[in-house]
RNA sequence: GCUUCCGUGGCUUAGUCUGGCUAGAGCGGGUGGCUGUUAUCUCUUAUGAGAAAGAGACCACCAGGUCCCCGGUUCGAAUCCGGGCGGAAGCG
C-alpha cells in the first residue's frame, strides 16, 4: 500500500504517502508547477522551501518539451531537478481553459496547441501514455470536469464519462507499469453539485478495480471552481462517507489556508492550488497574523518583514517597504519573492496542521487561525 | 522695476487657440476579488453569436476638484477681457 495512516484527530488524518521518490507526510500542499516551472518562480525556490511535493501539468508538458524528451532525459524529477515527489495532472482541468479547450467528445478532449496552430485530441489512454513517459511519481486519471453552473444533466454526463475514462486509465496504467518502482495513479470523483451524483461517483471510483488493482489514491475534483464555500463543503460532506480509509485523499484545487484546515478536518490529505502563488503575484500575503495586503499605502515605509515569525529567506532579508516597492514597479523578482514567502508559509502551515493532528488540537488551531484570517492586515 | 511664459484632485497632466454633454486620464490612495495556472482577462481584425489570428495584460469598485483669487463680458466661462496673488526665465 502507498499510504500509511499514522494518527487521527476526529476525521483529520496524519499519515504518509509513499512514492518512488520518497515519503510524503500528509496532509500536504503541492505548489503548482504547470510547465516544469511556476510563473515567476521555479524549481530552485521549491527546493529551497523544501516542498515535499509539486504538481506539474502533463498536457502542457506533452506539448513542450514532449513526453518522450522528458523520458529520454531521465524522467520528470531528474529533468526539472526537483528534490521531492511529483504529481502530474492529466489535463482534464484544462477543458475549462478557454484558450486551450476546443471541444469534448465521448473519446476524449480536443485541445488547441498554444504553441502552434495545431489541435490535438487527448484520450484517457493517451493521457496515461503521456504521464507514464513524463514519469512523475503520481499520475492523475483523465477526467471530464464540467464548469460551475452547468445543468444536472451535464454533470451526470461528465460523471459517466469520467467513470468510463477512469477505467480506461486504470487499465492502461497497469499495462504500462513495470512491476518495481511503479508510478502511482489517483482516480477522480466528479458529479458536480448534486448529492446523488457525488455519492455514486465516490463509490464507483473507490471500488473500481482492474486485475484486482484499484487507484492508489482518490481525488475529489470539480470543486473550488467558483461556487460559494458552503456549497463546496456540502459536496465534501456528501462524499466523505465513501472515501477509503487506507488510501490518500486528494482535494484538487484547494486553496486558501482556512479552506484547507476545514478540508483536513473532513479527512483530506493532499492539496494543490494556484491560490497562494496568484495571491502573492497580486500582492496578497499569507502570515501567521492573517491575510496581509502588501499594496496598501501604510506599508510604504514599513521596515519590518512580512511576518516576524517566518523564517523564509524573504522575511529574513527584506522589509515590507521594499517588497511593496517591487510590487509597485511590477518587478519579476518581486513576484518571485512574494510567491516564495506564501509557499514557504503554506509549507509551515501544513506542518503545523500535522503537529496539531498528532496533538489532537486541530479544532483549537482552526478557531485561532480562522479568527485572524478574517480581518485584512 | 520691466518683458515673456506658467497656475486644473496628493503628483503628472488632457481640455484653453475656436466659450456649450456630468472638467477626462495615468500615477498615488481606499475597498473587495482570485482556489487541479497557456494570468478568472482585455482590445483589434468586426458585424448577433461562434471559430481563428494578432497585440497587450491581474481584475472590479470607491473616494479625492472653489479648474490660483476677485471682478467683467455672455443665455452660458477652466476657456475671452481687466486687476491681483504665486512660480519660472530673461533684461535692468
Amino acid at each position: 500500500m502507498s499510504f500509511d495512516l499514522l494518527s487521527t484527530d476526529g476525521d483529520a488524518r496524519y499519515g504518509m504517502l509513499k512514492t518512488r521518490s520518497g515519503k510524503v507526510k500528509t496532509p500536504f500542499f503541492m505548489p503548482v508547477c504547470t510547465r516544469g516551472t511556476g510563473k515567476f518562480i521555479g524549481i530552485d525556490d521549491y527546493n529551497k522551501i523544501k516542498s515535499q511535493c509539486i504538481i506539474n501539468n502533463s498536457l502542457l508538458l506533452s506539448l513542450r518539451p514532449g513526453g518522450k524528451l522528458i523520458k529520454e532525459m531521465g524522467g520528470l524529477n531528474k529533468f526539472i531537478g526537483f528534490n521531492g515527489s511529483t504529481f502530474t495532472d492529466s489535463g482534464g482541468f484544462q477543458a475549462s481553459s478557454p484558450g486551450l479547450f476546443v471541444m469534448k467528445s465521448k473519446r476524449g478532449i480536443h485541445f488547441r496547441d498554444p504553441f502552434t496552430t495545431g489541435k490535438h485530441m487527448i484520450t484517457p489512454k493517451q493521457s496515461m501514455k503521456i504521464q507514464h513517459d513524463i514519469g512523475a511519481d503520481v499520475a492523475m486519471a483523465f477526467d471530464d470536469m464540467p464548469n460551475y453552473g452547468e445543468t444536472q444533466k451535464d454533470y451526470a454526463l461528465s460523471m459517466e464519462r469520467t467513470h468510463a475514462w477512469a477505467e480506461i486509465c486504470l487499465r492502461e496504467h497497469i499495462a504500462l507499469q513495470e512491476k518495481k518502482n511503479r508510478q502511482l495513479l489517483f482516480g477522480i470523483i466528479q458529479g458536480g453539485f448534486y448529492q446523488r451524483l457525488r455519492e455514486q461517483s465516490a463509490q464507483v471510483i473507490r471500488d473500481m478495480e482492474v486485475d484486482d488493482r484499484g487507484f492508489d489514491g482518490i481525488a475529489t475534483g470539480g470543486l473550488a471552481i467558483g461556487e460559494p464555500t458552503d456549497e463546496m463543503f456540502k459536496v465534501v460532506d456528501w462524499v466523505r462517507p465513501y472515501l477509503p480509509e487506507d488510501r490518500c485523499r486528494y482535494f484538487m484545487g484547494l486553496g486558501t489556508p482556512v479552506d484547507i484546515i476545514e478540508a483536513v478536518k473532513k479527512g483530506y490529505d493532499c492539496f494543490d492550488s494556484i491560490y497562494p502563488t496568484r495571491s502573492a503575484r497580486h500582492g496578497n500575503m499569507f502570515t501567521w497574523k492573517g491575510f496581509l495586503d502588501l499594496t496598501r499605502g501604510k506599508y510604504a515605509k514599513d521596515e519590518t518583514p512580512l511576518d516576524p515569525d517566518c523564517q523564509c529567506e524573504v522575511c529574513r532579508n527584506h522589509s515590507k517597504a521594499y517588497l511593496r516597492h517591487l510590487f509597485k514597479i511590477d518587478d519579476p523578482e518581486g513576484k518571485r519573492l512574494r510567491q516564495h514567502h506564501n509557499l514557504y508559509f503554506l509549507k509551515e502551515f501544513m506542518e503545523e496542521i500535522r503537529k496539531r493532528i498528532k496533538e489532537c488540537s486541530l479544532d483549537k488551531f482552526q478557531k485561532e487561525f480562522s479568527a485572524l484570517w478574517k480581518k485584512k492586515l
